[in-house]
DNA sequence: TACAGTGTTCGATGCCCGTCGACCATAGCA
DNA sequence: TGCTATGGTCGACGGGCATCGAACACTGTA
C-alpha cells in the first residue's frame, strides 16, 4: 500500500454528528457530486471526471469533506481515486436525507428550473390559521 | 393589524429550495428552538422564552430565518409573538429532514452525551470493500 | 402619561469556510 | 529517465453569516 492510500482516512457514518452532516450536505458543490455519484455505478468515477465550476484545489477539498461525514468512500486505483457512494450506511444513519438530496433538480447544464421548488402552492390550513383570536367577534 | 404584524412576512415549505431548508437547519440554535418547539403545543412558547445561549437581537434574527425557510409560523398575542412548528407542511415538503433535527440529542442542560452519534460502530460490508482489484491474485 | 415587557432594526465586528494559484507527490508510459 | 495525468497540500484571500450593543417601536398596565 502506497502513502498515498495510506493517508486516505475514512469516517464510517454512524460516528458522524448530524451538524457534521448538514454541513457536507449544506454546500451546492458537493451535492453536485453527490448526485453525480448516484448516477453512476460503484467504482466507476474518478475524482477528476466530475463537471464542476471550481478549481482541482477545491474539488479536492469537496473529496476530504465528504469522506469525513462518511458520504464518500474512496479507493485509489493507479493515478486515479475511484469513488463510491455510501447510500445504504449513511440512510441507515440519517434516513431520508440523502434521498432529499438526490432528488434535488440540481443545475443541469442546459435548461434553468422553472419553479424550482415544489410543485402545489396549496394554501393548507393546518391547526388553526392565525387570525380570528379569542371569544370576541 | 398593526404594523408590526403586518410586516411579519410568511413563506410557505412548499416555495422553499433545499438549499434554504439545509441553511435553515444548519445553525445548532435554530435546530434548539426547533425542537423546544416541538416539545409544546402549538401557539404556547413566544420568542423570549425559549432557552438559547444568545442575545434577543441574535434571537429575532433566528426566527426571522426559520420563518422565511417555512419552518415556523408565527402570530402576535399582545406583545408578545406566539409561534408554531410547521411540521406537517415541511414534513410533506422535505419528507424526513425535520425529523432528523427533532431525534438529535440536543444539548440538555444538566448532562453530556456520551457518545454523541450513533450506537453501532458495525464495519458493515457493503457493494465491494476495497482492497484487491482486478484478477491478479 | 409614564413605565415595564417584548421584539425588531441597525451598524459593526469577528470568524469560519469556500476558493484559488502554486507547488509537490505518485502512477503509468515512451 | 523524462514526460504527462491525476490528485493532494499549503498559504492567502474574500465574502457571508452569526453575534452583539444600542436605539427604536409596540402592547398592556399602573
Amino acid at each position: 500500500m502506497s502513502a498515498r492510500t495510506r493517508s486516505l482516512t475514512h469516517t464510517h457514518p454512524t460516528e458522524v454528528s448530524l451538524q457534521d452532516a448538514l454541513d457536507a450536505v449544506g454546500d451546492p458543490v458537493r451535492r453536485a457530486i453527490l448526485r453525480e455519484l448516484a448516477a453512476a455505478p460503484d467504482w466507476t468515477r474518478a475524482c477528476g471526471t466530475f463537471d464542476l465550476p471550481v478549481s482541482k484545489a477545491t474539488r479536492s477539498h469537496h473529496f476530504t469533506v465528504l469522506r469525513g461525514a462518511g458520504l464518500v468512500e474512496q479507493r485509489d486505483e493507479g493515478a486515479r481515486r475511484l469513488n463510491r457512494l455510501r447510500r445504504p450506511e449513511f440512510d441507515r444513519r440519517f434516513p431520508g436525507l440523502l434521498d432529499l438530496v438526490l432528488a434535488e433538480p440540481g443545475t443541469e447544464p442546459g435548461r434553468e428550473p422553472a419553479t424550482e421548488p415544489g410543485t402545489e402552492p396549496a394554501p393548507e390550513p393546518a391547526t388553526e390559521p392565525a387570525p380570528a383570536r379569542d371569544g370576541s367577534p
